[in-house]
DNA sequence: TCTTATATAGGAATTACTCTTATTTAAGAA
DNA sequence: TTCTTAAATAAGAGTAATTCCTATATAAGA
């Protein structure tokens, strides 16, 4: 989660992607505002240090990440997408009614769904990855 | 799955929903299309036999039967919102590719997964509903 | 340094969805 | 059955979110 410039860079490298100032603004950006931003706030955080960067820049380049697999979309009842920078695997808590995410890791429950969908085997599908989506209401509002 | 015109009124009266042609016809494209249709599909559908309705009704009709659980929202990687009348517990096989999603129900996996919750016992949040998203590729590309 | 495939800027276009207001209607009351 | 009225719909404008296009710029390997 704490990336400095020179890991974000390696990550970009590693992933067989060219290194450019907006790739690393918005891998950056992506991880620095946490909480599963959307399209738009990582536009208006990365504005603030680099202010000509083009919307559909925005949209590409997140598209680009979630290819190379250094960003990973994170889906709501709402209509705008939100991205998430950690890629170990967890899952969300979700409230609909403020839209605030919580990331959820449980390695045991990962076992657990891992050995089950091994024994269980879905004939005619290979998994690529299991996400639970876990609704309904925090009872603070605190954080 | 196979509501006749009867069972559909009688599910949107027992929602304490006024019964209108515009919701019945909602309701039952949504049932009939199957396969988790966008509300375009919804639309596209209906004009059919109900030419007139408006663009604006199937969506605020969508967003009424969400809400009183006679349909749900089902997310996927692309912007359009899709629905889904199954309202039995079940999760969601996902090819990201071609957008296909099947339904998947496991009475096992279900139960296992709210023993497991009912002991982990998230502090601070009420859980009102679980739900899997399985991600990956169908082999055949059949149905 | 040169080359070139790739990426970005700029902005128009499109899609998906939301909102507003006048009109209509479902369904309970009389 | 007719009346009443809160709620629902039509129509279409408005907005948000995303995509697309093309000229220009740039990263990085040769
Ligand atoms: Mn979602
Ligand atoms: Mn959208
Ligand atoms: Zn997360
Ligand atoms: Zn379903």
């Amino acid at each position: 989660m704490k990336l400095n410039s020179e890991q974000i860079n390696q990550k970009l490298k590693d992933a067989g992607l060219k290194v450019t100032p907006q790739r690393h603004a918005i891998l950056e950006a992506v991880c620095r505002l946490g909480n599963h931003p959307t399209a738009d706030m990582v536009i208006d955080y990365i504005r603030r240090t680099h202010p000509g960067i083009a919307t559909g820049t925005v949209y590409k380049v997140l598209d680009t990440l979630v290819d190379n697999h250094l960003v990973r979309r994170v889906k709501t009842d709402k209509d705008a997408m939100r991205y998430d920078a950690i890629m170990e695997s967890h899952h969300h808590i979700y409230c609909a009614e403020t839209e605030r995410i919580e990331d959820y890791f449980d390695k045991d429950l990962d076992e657990m769904l891992q050995a089950y969908f091994q024994k269980k085997n879905l004939h005619n599908f290979k998994i690529e990855g299991i996400f639970l989506q876990i609704n309904g209401n925090f009872n603070d509002n605190s954080k």
